[in-house]
DNA sequence: CGTCTCCTGACGTTTTTTGACCATTACTGA
DNA sequence: TCAGTAATGGTCAAAAAACGTCAGGAGACG
């Protein structure tokens, strides 16, 4: 329940809101949740990935920040995008559920749609051994998601 | 008759009421009952299972959980009966598709959810050797149905 | 006896949190 | 200008906090 990372996590969403950018200190933010600095750190590495749609930018030194920015879908051009290169010839768990995260988030699919997918690429579903686990769920995903960009 | 595995399933039942949905620590719930906490596995492992209609999740790590949601269906309900019975352990793909077609029919799932589930269990998503892949095709197509129940 | 269910304990895995040490950038005062 | 210091953030390994698995013991029941 109270966990420290989800609530870092909340508070920095909810610090992005509209304009998709949240700007904060590491030592102040830590501070605040009264935590070590480097759980900041861990929250930006399993929070905001790449598969998530968020970029991290940062600088050290007096008035140094940490920046994070949401990528948003601007057209149906992206997602397409998003099937065609970023999403490979192999996918993790992690990272096929980074996507399916933030396709949720940016209202393309809703909760059940974001269920299914979840169920579907579960290691437990596609029930193989590790180098064919990842390509079975590579081309679930990128099958699921054409299905949806179709309406 | 007052055997302990007994008493923790009714609690968890009552914990549910009217939400469906029970949220607790592996380790507090032990001490209640002042049990080993691999009782609790126990109880969930055969009280809790799909087959009688509920999803156990799960989170390890600080902050770690077990929660138990339980599934919009009766024991003896159609939708039981075909995760249960009617699809085994290998389906083809028009034995899948008429599944998904009739899932559609009575409004358990609507167009978009059944592109996906289509999507999903085509022969050439699961680029599989034939007899693996009906095997895959089945773990989908229940997989999917379970996580749909849960709304 | 043999089998089934319940229950425990030892050991394993995953996720979060902390802390020590490192790297970079800005400021400041000869 | 330049060197030294202050101010930031980064990395990584270890500890801590949960949950999971599995073999086996103890009864109950036929």
């Amino acid at each position: 329940m109270a966990n420290l990372a989800d609530d870092i996590e909340q508070f920095l969403k909810l610090m992005m809101g509209d304009s998709g950018v949240a700007e904060v200190q590491r030592a102040t933010l830590a501070a605040q949740f009264g935590c070590a600095p480097s759980q900041i750190n861990y929250v930006l590495a399993t929070r905001f990935t790449s598969e998530r749609g968020y970029v991290v930018e940062s600088r050290r030194g007096g008035g140094g920040y940490i920046r994070i920015t949401r990528l948003n879908f601007e057209a149906g051009d992206a997602i397409h995008d998003l099937i065609q290169r970023q999403i490979g010839s192999h996918l993790s768990q992690d990272e096929a559920l980074g996507y399916i995260l933030r396709l949720h988030e940016q209202s393309i699919i809703d909760e059940r749609e974001a269920a299914i997918m979840q169920a579907a690429i579960h290691r437990d579903t596609i029930a193989l051994e590790l180098p064919y686990r990842d390509v079975i769920r590579a081309n679930l995903l990128k099958a699921m998601i054409l299905a949806v960009l179709r309406f």
